[in-house]
RNA sequence: GCGCCUGUAGCUCAGGGGAUAGAGCAACUGUCUUCUAAACAGUAGGCCACAGGUUCGAAUCCUGUCAGGCGCACCA
């Protein structure tokens, strides 16, 4: 059990005593730590102000299991138990946390996740469409989560839905078609560059999607290409083939440059035929509607809106190509639980979703979760694929490398070298921007202010494993390495401040994990990083760790400095950051 | 018009009933002959959108107002 379940079973022991009811109050890290590192409001919750705290307090001081953790516990303020934590023991969780194999708390508060065969569903980019940083967020936000719930014990499969069929791509091959008669033939295009082909999509796309809006005579075509691209005609069957091979393959360089790996794809062709058919059946059982030649689901019902299943055309939308999903993936891998990240704009569909997939399998519909992030927004306003005014992943991945690149310019590391790291400080500027805040909140992105490498940033954390690696490695430390706790027997008063404030904020990690990976919130990660970063870079700052004035002393900060390093190394891995060595 | 989300320092955001509201960036001052200065120490900056309520206690919960974002029928 960790130390705050140690706290609590302590006081819900004593309150008996009282006639208090357990169970209600908080025992939290008090903000100012002068307060000590936990505390409990017991004692207001239950009405008993100052008087009630101290009659507690002075039963928690005789309980055996606290006496050996706890060196002082107090009543301060209108009521608060602060209690604060032995040297020594904090001294024993910083050596755990260099533990082989520890990756958090593995849900010592919550046993929520051990052994739950989790699905989670990210990125979903469009092939024939480009990938945009929006597409980047989701995988960011993805793979973190992913991260999260599998050190707490879960069983993750990642998975990426893929819309290949539908309008939009109706849009981007009649794009195509145009282009290929003007420019180029498909031969020469096959032999270009990936990205070149990628462009030459993002183009087709763009030129289709103007159309549709603007052109009367090319809306028709695209909508009769739309009809083609479902039955597979041999009018577009080639041009289908190659466009959608060019963007997956596309799309494969990229999740392995940002180090997702996923295990299984779905694609809308395949789910819309199950959706179409879930949606005639329940259409007899009164579940949908027609409308206007359409078939809907009448979110009104349940105070939701809305919403068209099936076109007029008798074609799948999306909501009946989600609606085939469900079960799609049931089939392949018997979740207990199913993750769906997208952006919010999304949000209220998924409801009507959700809901639709509850009437029509409520076994299903009970297990999907529909979890989003904000929407990555230019200074000017909403990206685009339409209008070209968008942002591709690979741009900002690049751009960041580069950036990188020439910070490191003057260190003393090889050329190649310098190539890796900047690829790894790059990515992590990058990622570390988007998962600090909350994973709701919308991004308006800009590359000057949202790409930070200094301060509250990911290479900050980088640099600060990298600086604590250096150190290690001169001191012949090896970072698990157990230091012998006997060997201290330092009491408060013997460390400094700054050694003190680090040891006072590495024992949280676990709780912090399992906070994160129940709240599905990598930002709580992201937080806890950067104040022990900062905590560390201060102690490192004032105290010599290898020039230390006695062993004793010497080894208390090696410890430090490895426990600390480990946790970043950790805890920047949740965050699909990488922690490079030397930077 | 209806629904969902958001208003905290100049900017970007933490904090989401508890003890003096925090950080980064930007501004200004200092610190590299000493373990990596992508760092550290410091100064300055706030009617937590506004108005009511609930509570021993509200930036936090409720109601209303204002402002912004997103969504609301055959796109995804």
């Amino acid at each position: 059990m960790n130390l705050e379940g140690k706290i609590k079973t302590a006081i819900d022991k004593v309150l008996k005593d009282f006639g208090v009811p357990g169970g209600e109050f908080k025992v939290e890290h008090p903000e100012n730590e002068a307060h000590g590192d936990y505390s409990a409001n017991v004692a207001l919750v239950a009405g008993g102000g100052r008087d009630l705290a101290e009659k507690i307090t002075e039963k928690l001081r005789a309980d055996k299991g606290l006496e050996e953790i706890a060196s002082k516990i107090k009543v301060a303020g209108a009521g608060f138990i602060n209690i604060s934590i032995k040297t020594d023991h904090l001294i024993t969780q910083a050596v755990e946390l260099l533990k082989e194999g520890y990756m958090g708390g593995k849900s010592t508060r919550r046993q929520g996740f051990v052994g739950q065969r989790i699905m989670v569903e990210f990125t979903d980019p469009n092939p024939f469409k480009e990938f945009h940083i929006g597409h980047l967020y989701s995988n960011i936000v993805g793979e973190s989560l992913c991260r999260l719930l599998e050190v707490e014990g879960a069983e993750v499969k990642r998975v990426n839905y893929q819309g290949d069929v539908g309008l939009h791509v109706a849009k981007a091959i009649w794009g195509m078609k145009q282009m290929i008669q003007k420019d180029i033939d498909l031969n020469s295009l096959s032999k270009k560059s990936l990205p070149e082909r990628q462009k030459f999509m993002g183009q087709a796309y763009a030129m289709g999607a103007t159309a549709y809006e603007e052109d009367k005579k090319a809306k028709e075509e695209i909508e009769v290409l739309n009809k083609k691209i479902y039955e597979l005609d041999d009018d577009v069957r080639q041009l289908y083939e190659k466009g959608r091979g060019w963007s997956l393959e596309y799309f494969e360089t990229i999740y392995k440059r940002l180090g997702t790996k996923f295990d299984d794809y779905f694609f809308e062709r395949e789910v819309g035929q199950v959706g179409l058919k879930l949606v005639k059946e329940f259409l007899k059982k009164g579940v949908f509607e027609e409308s206007q030649g359409a078939v809907v689901f009448p979110g009104e019902k349940y105070g939701l809106h809305t919403r068209v299943f099936v076109n007029k055309l008798g074609l799948p939308t999306y909501e009946a190509k989600d609606l085939g999903l469900a079960p799609t993936k049931y089939g392949r891998y018997q979740y207990d639980q199913s993750i769906i990240v997208t952006a919010n704009e999304i949000d209220e569909y998924f409801k009507v979703v959700i809901a639709a997939l509850k009437k029509i399998n409520p076994k299903l519909g009970k297990k999907t979760r529909h979890v989003s992030h904000g929407m990555v927004k230019l200074p000017e306003g909403k990206m685009s694929s339409r209008t070209g005014k968008i942002v591709t992943g690979e741009w900002l991945l690049d751009e960041a490398r580069a950036r990188a690149l020439k910070i490191m310019a003057e260190a003393e590391i090889s050329e190649e070298e310098k190539e890796i790291i900047a690829e790894q400080v790059g990515q992590a500027a990058v990622k570390y921007a988007l998962l600090k805040t909350g994973i709701g909140q919308d991004v308006v992105f800009n590359f000057g202010t949202s790409v930070s490498f200094e301060g509250n940033s990911g290479p900050y954390l980088q640099y600060t494993y990298a600086r604590a690696q250096s150190v290690l490695a001169k001191s012949e430390t090896r970072s698990t390495k157990h230091e012998k706790i006997s060997d201290f027997g330092f009491r408060i008063s013997d460390l400094a401040p700054e050694e003190l404030a680090v040891l006072r904020w590495l024992y949280r990690y676990g709780e912090v994990v399992d906070e994160a990976a129940a709240e599905l919130s990598p930002n709580l990660v992201a937080n806890f990083l950067f104040e022990l970063a900062q905590r560390f870079n201060s102690f490192y700052n004032k105290m010599p760790i290898l020039k230390a004035k006695d062993e004793k002393i010497k080894s208390l900060r090696l410890l430090l400095t490895a426990a600390t390093a480990e946790v970043v190394k950790r805890g920047l891995y949740l965050l699909g950051i990488q922690s490079p060595e030397k930077m």
